[in-house]
DNA sequence: AACTCGACCAACCGCGATAAT
DNA sequence: GATTATCGCGGTTGGTCGAGT
């Protein structure tokens, strides 16, 4: 059996102290990522190396832009969910300075309630029928044909250039395997205007 | 002022993937 | 090839805070 990442009794949990930030800043600074089995010890911190690489990538790293979302990010992130589904890392990837967690925490509270509002189901990217449309009233027969956009797979999603082939995520980001990338090269490539026309989020939010 | 409720977000947990032995 | 160790991802939880009553 897997043995526990770490001793339980002898770590802490819950929220970092001023001073723990500190000596992991401090530690990586010095010595840089990696290794987070034994970094907690070679830190000095009663925390589990997971612990320490969560914070650390979510909340210590130099390089995060914190605040509110950009419209051209939250854009983004409906996008590149409707392609990916919820592979938070793949799509953080592609949102400088932003973290998994951070996108994940954004698309639970803030882009799932904003899709709803506008009638489209948050999991898959159909016009809800059973929802009202705020959007394109006067063009009710897009709306009906885009409840298929999605159903024939990833290769009828439109082309949205967002060029995942050539910056696939840091070492910070989501391992993607060589089918995938395939797949999503493909969908890419695959220039079906009329269907991207049909579909309700890549449409609204064009 | 006290209470409730919902939103937000940091952190934890479980597990799959991968590397090392 | 099997086993073990570690990493990293996605789902979930729980604490905090502000708005509403």
């Amino acid at each position: 059996m897997r043995k526990p990442c770490c001793d339980k009794q002898d770590t802490n949990k819950g929220a970092w102290s001023k001073q723990e930030d500190q000596k992991l800043i401090d530690y990586i600074r010095k010595h840089g990522e990696g290794c987070w089995r034994t970094l907690p010890q070679a830190a000095g911190l009663l925390r589990c190396g997971k612990s320490c690489r969560l914070r650390w990538i979510n909340y210590l790293r130099p390089d995060l832009k914190r605040g509110n979302f950009a419209e051209d990010e939250e854009d983004l992130i409906i996008k590149l969910h409707a392609l990916l589904g919820n592979r938070w890392s793949l799509i953080a990837g592609r949102l400088p300075g932003r973290t998994d967690n951070e996108v994940k925490n954004y698309w639970n509270s803030h882009l799932r309630r904003k899709l709803m509002n506008m009638g489209i189901d948050p999991n898959n990217h159909r016009l809800n029928q059973n929802l009202p449309r705020l959007q394109n009233p006067q063009d009710s027969s897009s709306a009906t044909s885009s409840a298929s956009c999605l159903e024939d797979g990833p290769s009828a999603l439109p082309d949205l250039n967002l060029d995942l082939t050539m910056s696939i995520p840091s070492s910070t980001s989501a391992k993607i395997s060589p089918e995938e990338k395939q797949k999503i090269t493909e969908s890419n490539l695959s220039k079906e205007p009329e269907v991207a026309a049909a579909s309700p989020t890549l449409l609204l939010f064009q």
